[in-house]
RNA sequence: GGGCGGUUAGCUCAGUUGGUUAGAGCGCCACGCUUACACCGUGGAAGUCGCGGGUUCGAGUCCCUCACCGCCCA
């Protein structure tokens, strides 16, 4: 016989227990040799498209990546199941400054090689080394957490593709005038001898210094006049770089210096006191202070506003230069040292106090950065910004939470130009040669002479008009003829790099190929001719549906994607921005490297199976709170476990162990600080919170196990509705509301609330009361067909709707069902799809939901929970049966006497009686809901006094109701300015209060 | 300094536009190997909704003050 379907090696028995291990490594294989993660261009399908948030080649995963590619795999196997060409797209981020910086730094320590020992060449080969290992890690990562992306399509920043976008784009850019180069203050970081962006520099309270020293007022001819000056500084080095003393214009301490000059104790300038309110601060210290514009950022602005010079003392490594004379050569903190040293022997030092300063530190080498003079290569971000601002503000793209497109909007707002050139090696060089000239006219005549073309365009220095720039587009034909031409002719390329941001923010449009217009980008990296002669990519899936990622990204990419492709494509490069929580370890703090509190989500995935935990990772994903994830170690002797301290996040040199309270033993431990030992038992990362999506995932698995044992002679037949009983048009009723609510929660990317609304829906719908329910009707040949055909469609259903959230699980489930039921479904069956990743998503029968009935059910669970309250109030023993009478109205009693034998299995109890003419027995213990009311004979059993007081307290409780409604009631504002329904509605629950109340009060007469 | 978010049961979190008695998971207590599941079932206990004001017939929910935690920007 012919198999339709495939199934898992684990096969024919079903287990007790779910083992994720063999379906994740099965599945995956078999969804990836289908081509079930391919997305290509489609006539009859839409587009839906997310650009994973490129990680960078720097590291591993952790579990910030892991929250954020479980979301973007929720979706996009989500829309594939609704019948979108869906595309995930994968790649990496060179990253450059932070991957160079952790190559170097791991070369000095091992090697004692600097950057400039081995040269450009060699330290270039050893970082591609590095990102071949990481993008292999990363990617690796990714599988293992079902990532179904279109793995052809696997692009890298450096890599052809992309780069021809980076060269276009540059090349775009400086011809339209938007690219400059300019002498500007950057952040230094002198470790790693480079200029870091303002997004790559964090400030911290350090323990630092507060000088206060004078400076000689001198007059018109430069002598002294006996006047000094005082004003202070936490950092004395500067003063060989000022260029000014500043006051507050309105201070009248100093008015009559205004204007005057001081000299220079230390390097001999004559410098001019001047009078800017925005620098100076009349309440703060003396008043006064110093400016050194060259190496502060309000300095340089005070000195901009006064035309005042910028004199730079600092070399790039952090030395002093030329013009710190006697202190040349000194690293800036030894040179502190002497210039204080200094000052106080030529008597200018008054004083210096400890004080806690505001410092600010390069991301990158941890190091603190200086402000520093340098040439630097800039985008101008007014108009490109003010487009981006628009795209937001007029809704073409939205945020989801909204509230952060505020971030968003505030930070283009401040139109900084954007400073893209890096002193590294590692990136993309920039494409610009540059050649002096011997004079300004020479200059202008070679431009002349070289109008521009297709691949390169010229302009003069803005800095040095004998100066000659030019741009090469090497994307273009002729671009490395032109090149060889510059190089022939004395021009010499830009050492810089590229900002990684400039090559990351047009990666939705560069992985689709743009610029090329003329073929598809690669597949598997050959040529894929499917376009014909055109790029049909790049029209197809471009602009993207959604960019999926935390908020510390919103500046870096978020607007920078949004910027360039409004500049090259015109338009926006993703419709939606869903900003997810953060994770945090159990003390609050944000996860991080450099923390030492990062947990490797394979950890997790190995531990709790990859649904389980992808299952509670959706849990956490909603819009307000960040995720904290309590953290333990399992000790490895004992299994007990260990909590996470602080003391184990810092680094230690060597290998500390962690001690288990329990068995006391010692043991190596996951963390981020070091490998463990070879052959060592470790004390494993253990999240408990983790357990709720394996507890699921096992319930899921039982439950399916339990239908399929029972589908023995299951037939596919069309099931009308009033062929139904009473709890299969429940389950139905049911199924729809939760498809409808998960639909829409996943559409405004709520993933917490669509997950526990699946959650309630299995567990607590699903399995507690609809598999309980017809147990009893799979054992009746009369009841059994439709039963199995409506368990069958709620299954196959559930499946559907969790297989974004649990993958692998819900893959194995729908092969194990297709072998016994391959064709079903209500209320006509038809034949299941070959596999559940591409399986259509749910449609809703609005016909399908009752209100009224699901009402009449709920009455049924109560009075079942009413019953089975009785029996533990009484501790009857599950083996002894009860008799119970329901009085309730006549229609209520049809629906009691339908379940008749339900309620005997659910709660162990026989109707006796049921109907409105019931009434209480002596001795009974009983029970009162809205729509019924239940009596229990237990003569023997009941404990009259336990039964008294029982009814007793129900009854107070019910007073205290009651006399809060009539209060309520009595209000005469509250009656008068309520809504009408909320005023009837109180009034209804009053009666329903009272008629109970009056209930209890017979059985408490009774009872005495 | 400016902005955003949070503060609800022992822990981790839900709580739609204000509307009867504030919910869940874990943990806790009691009972239970009932032929899907002990990663389970049944029942139960447990909260002054951060503090203080205000608006309202009515506030966990809206407004203001303060405190503490986290993040972003300067």
């Amino acid at each position: 016989m012919l198999r339709l379907h495939e199934s898992s090696p684990m096969t024919t028995e079903i287990p007790k227990s779910y083992d994720p291990q063999a379906a994740e490594a099965h599945w995956y294989t078999h969804w990836e040799e289908h081509g079930y993660f391919n997305a290509d261009p489609s006539d009859t399908k839409p587009p839906h498209v997310i650009m994973i948030p490129l990680p960078n080649v720097t590291g591993a995963l952790h579990m910030g990546h892991a929250l954020n590619g479980t979301l973007q795999d929720l979706i996009t196997r989500w829309r594939r199941m609704q019948g979108y060409s869906a595309l995930w797209m994968p790649g990496t981020d060179h990253a450059g400054i932070a991957t160079q910086s952790m190559v170097e730094r791991r070369m000095l320590e091992e090697e004692g090689l600097t950057r400039h020992d081995v040269g450009r060449e060699a330290l270039i080969q050893r970082i591609w080394k590095w990102k071949d290992h990481y993008e292999a890690r990363i990617l690796g990562q990714l599988k293992r957490l079902g990532a179904s992306c279109d793995w052809r399509r696997t692009r890298f920043t450096l890599d052809e593709v992309c780069s021809q976008a980076v060269r276009r784009t540059f090349f775009k850019m400086f011809r339209d005038g938007l690219i400059y180069r300019g002498q500007r203050l950057v952040n230094w970081d002198a470790f790693l001898q480079t200029a870091v962006a303002d997004d790559e520099v964090s400030t911290d309270d350090i323990d630092g210094q507060f000088w206060t020293f004078s400076y000689p007022v001198v007059n018109d001819q430069g002598e002294p006049t006996g006047q000094r000056i005082s004003f202070s500084t936490t950092r004395p080095e500067t003063m060989l770089g000022d260029t000014a003393l500043c006051v507050h214009p309105t201070d009248e301490r100093y008015t009559a210096l205004v204007g005057k000059h001081v000299r220079l104790p230390l390097v001999g300038r004559l410098v001019p006191i001047i009078a800017d309110g925005l620098l100076a601060d009349k309440e703060l210290g003396t008043g006064c202070v110093k400016v050194t514009p060259a190496h502060d950022p309000n300095d340089y602005a005070c000195g901009l506003r006064n035309k005042l010079p910028m004199i730079n003392i600092l070399r790039p490594d952090g030395t002093i230069n030329e013009e710190g004379g006697e202190f040349a050569g000194l690293d800036r903190l030894e040179a502190r040292k002497a210039v204080v040293a200094k000052m106080e022997s030529l008597g200018f030092f008054e004083k210096v106090e400890d004080r806690k300063i505001p410092m600010k530190f390069s991301d990158r080498s941890k190091t603190p950065v200086e402000p520093l003079m340098s040439d630097q290569w800039f985008v101008k971000m007014d108009d490109l910004a003010q487009k981006a601002i628009d795209a937001v503000t007029d809704g073409r793209v939205k945020f989801f939470p909204e509230r952060y497109q505020s971030s968003y909007l505030d930070w283009l707002g401040e139109k900084r130009d954007w400073c893209i050139s890096r002193q590294l090696w590692w990136g993309h060089r920039i494409p610009v040669w540059s050649k002096q000239f011997a004079s300004a006219s020479e200059a202008e005549a070679y431009l002349a002479a070289h109008p521009d073309s297709s691949a390169a365009a010229g302009v003069l220095s803005a800095s040095d008009p004998a100066s000659v720039l030019v741009c090469v587009d090497a994307s273009a034909a002729d671009g490395e003829q032109t090149q060889k031409q510059l190089e022939a002719e004395g021009f010499e390329q830009d050492p810089d790099v590229l900002d990684t941001w400039f090559s990351s923010a047009l990666w939705p449009h560069a992985t689709l190929g743009w610029p090329n217009e003329t073929t598809n980008p690669p597949l598997n990296n050959q040529p894929d001719p499917s376009g014909d002669g055109k790029n049909t990519v790049l029209p197809y899936f471009y602009p993207g549906s959604v960019l999926i990622t935390s908020r510390d990204i919103i500046t870096l990419w978020v607007a920078r994607m949004v910027l360039t492709g409004l500049y090259n494509l015109n338009d926006i490069p993703f419709k939606h921005v869903h900003i997810h929580p953060k994770i945090q370890d159990g003390f609050g703090q944000g996860m991080s490297k450099t923390k030492g509190n990062g947990v490797d989500p394979l950890e997790l995935v190995d531990r709790y199976g990859c649904d389980g935990t992808r299952f509670t990772i959706a849990s956490f994903a909603g819009e307000t709170q960040d995720v904290r994830l309590p953290v333990s170690y399992a000790c490895p002797h004992c299994e007990n476990l260990i909590p996470q301290e602080q003391k184990h996040l810092k680094f230690q040199p060597g290998k500390p162990k962690i001690k288990c309270a329990k068995c006391k033993k010692e043991s190596q431990y996951a963390t981020p600080w070091y490998a463990p030992d070879e052959g060592e038992l470790v004390a494993g990362i253990v999240i408990e919170r983790f357990e709720f999506g394996r507890n699921f995932c096992n319930k899921l698995w039982n439950a399916a196990r339990f239908a399929m044992l029972n589908l023995e002679g299951y037939t596919p037949a069309a099931a009308a509705k009033n062929e139904l009983a009473i709890e299969d048009q429940w389950i139905v009723s049911r199924l729809a509301t939760v498809t409808n609510e998960v639909t829409s929660l996943l559409g405004v990317y709520k993933f917490d609330a669509a997950t526990r609304a699946l959650r309630d829906f299995v567990w607590n719908e699903f399995c507690d009361w609809y598999l309980e329910l017809i147990k009893s009707r799979l054992r009746d040949e009369t009841t059994k067909p439709v039963a199995q055909r409506v368990l069958v469609h709620v299954l196959d259903q559930i499946l559907r709707l969790l297989h974004p959230f649990t993958p692998f699980i819900t893959e194995e489930l729908w092969h194990r069902l297709a072998e016994i039921a391959p064709s079903r479904g209500l209320p006509e069956p038809q034949p299941a799809e070959t596999a559940c990743i591409i399986a259509a998503w749910p449609m809703v029968n609005e016909a399908d939901i009752s209100p009224p009935l699901e009402q009449r059910f709920t009455r049924l669970q109560e009075t079942i929970g009413a019953i089975r309250n009785i029996r533990a109030t009484y501790g009857i023993s599950p083996g002894q049966s009860i008799g119970v009478q329901l009085k309730c109205s006549v229609e209520a009693a049809a629906d009691f006497e339908a379940l008749r034998i339900q309620i005997q299995n659910l709660a162990k109890a026989e109707i006796a009686a049921v109907g409105p003419e019931v009434s209480r027995p002596p001795a009974s213990a009983s029970f009162t809901l809205a729509g019924a009311e239940g009596f229990v004979p237990l003569e023997g059993l009941i404990n009259k006094v336990a039964e008294l007081a029982k009814q007793t307290k129900e009854a107070e409780k019910l007073r205290g109701f009651i006399a809060a409604t009539e209060k309520k009631l009595g209000n005469a504002s509250f009656v008068d300015k309520a809504p009408p329904e909320v005023v009837a509605e109180v009034r209804q629950t009053l009666a329903n209060q009272k008629a109970q109340v009056l209930s209890i009060e017979e059985i408490i007469r009774q009872l005495q």
